[in-house]
DNA sequence: AAGTGGTCTAGACCACTTG
DNA sequence: AAGTGGTCTAGACCACTTG
């Protein structure tokens, strides 16, 4: 079955916007600009745009034009993205350091969440600092199945992002269970993050899902909250 | 200025279901009918109805037709459930004890985020503690635009479901955004919850948005983590 | 096969914004 | 006055659901 025409043309819209070919504040193409660009009527642009616009992606003036809307307005919950993808939305340069890996045989509560209990499988454990501009904003913890942590293992653990690492070898994420939480930042990651112990931090607890519903990565994050906030839109 | 011919179509059949004239889980009359009714175009008649769907009053079916949707079918957004979801889950009774309420005229920063500045009306404050069974878990202020807190001062602040009562009196929450962060416990925030001051605490930060799009509500909540985490699901 | 909503066209006039 | 999106019409064919 063919793709409605107005949903192909939302989707050159968006990405469009996405790819910054249209830039947030500016005014898109009018009606008829777009009408003479995809060759259809007048009715499948305004379905395409109207779409837009109730995902809070364009805003329309009347009489002045459409725009597009600020980026900050655009996300959404149900998009999984790390922490590299949300830095550079966020206009900061993300960066990381390797503080330790280890490769773990007795983490039965770690191996309980990645469903491996039963299994001799053995668990990598990356622990490293993440950066937004050269300020340290998190310590994360990451554990990982051997067969999986063994990829990682040959990239460099200073630079890698796990999930583009994931992807070229066609381990696709469907979903991710997040829990966040606060907790007092202990004197280790105080000392990690350049704060003063007892500074409350949000912890993020991640357990992500394959394709097929496996677990395969468990993460425990800790933000410093002066740089890192969590934002979500609800909707009805 | 004579309103749209659509929002005449859409007032009447809104109408006509708030009275009970087409009941719930009952299909409406079939796009053909209504034109023939309202001597309209289809576009106009389906203009209507798709602002209904929106609102959550209506739902259609393709090949079957178009439904009054039931009242608490309607979803209700994610915090409120969020608490009482937890709260449940764990064995333990929601509750809530009022601390104190107050008119203001100066809140600059929650007006603005109110997107009142402008205009001469005062902000009612409400400051509760929430429970579950009876342990305190959570400090919660709540931040209204006068003429929506004459409505909540009618209550029972101490046992007031805001949500509930928007709801009895029409005004429906489209979307909210929230922040979330971490914090040290205040001395006052430790006397009200019954811990340390200093103890690392979830703070919550919304702002609710009506149906029109005009903001609603402005809260900040601050949790105790050992009783309450937020779970989310998110998917690529 | 008949009925429903889903998609799409071509065209018209209106209301708002700006030079 | 010219350009923008807002409203509205009449009509066509398609996709899904049910008898």
């Amino acid at each position: 079955m063919k793709e409605a025409l107005y949903l192909q043309v939302k989707n050159v819209i968006a990405k469009r916007i996405k790819d910054g070919v249209w830039k947030a504040n500016m005014a898109i193409p009018t009606e008829v600009e777009l009408i003479e660009e995809f060759q259809v009527s007048r009715t499948t642009i305004r379905q395409a745009i109207s779409l837009l616009v109730q995902e809070g992606v364009l805003e329309k003036r009347q009489g002045k034009g459409t725009f597009v809307k600020s980026h900050e307005l655009i996300e959404q919950l149900g998009h999984l993205t790390g922490f590299a993808e949300e830095s550079i939305k966020r206009g900061f340069k993300p960066g990381s350091r390797l503080i330790k890996w280890e490769i773990k045989e007795n983490l039965m509560y770690e191996k309980s969440l990645l469903n491996r209990l039963k299994e001799e499988e053995k668990i990598l454990v990356i622990e490293r600092v993440r950066f937004m501009d050269h300020i340290p904003v998190a310590v994360e913890r990451t554990y990982w199945p051997e067969e999986i942590g063994n990829i990682h293992l040959k990239e460099d653990l200073n630079t890698v992002n796990y999930y583009e690492v994931l992807e070229k070898n066609e381990i696709l994420l469907k979903k991710a269970k997040q829990q966040i939480s606060a907790v007092n930042a202990s004197v280790y990651d105080a000392e990690l993050l350049g704060i003063e112990p007892g500074t409350a931090l949000l912890e993020m607890t991640r357990v992500s899902y394959g394709i097929d519903g496996k677990p395969i990565e468990y993460a425990k994050t800790r933000y410093r909250t002066d740089y890192y906030k969590y934002n979500i839109t609800l909707k009805r």
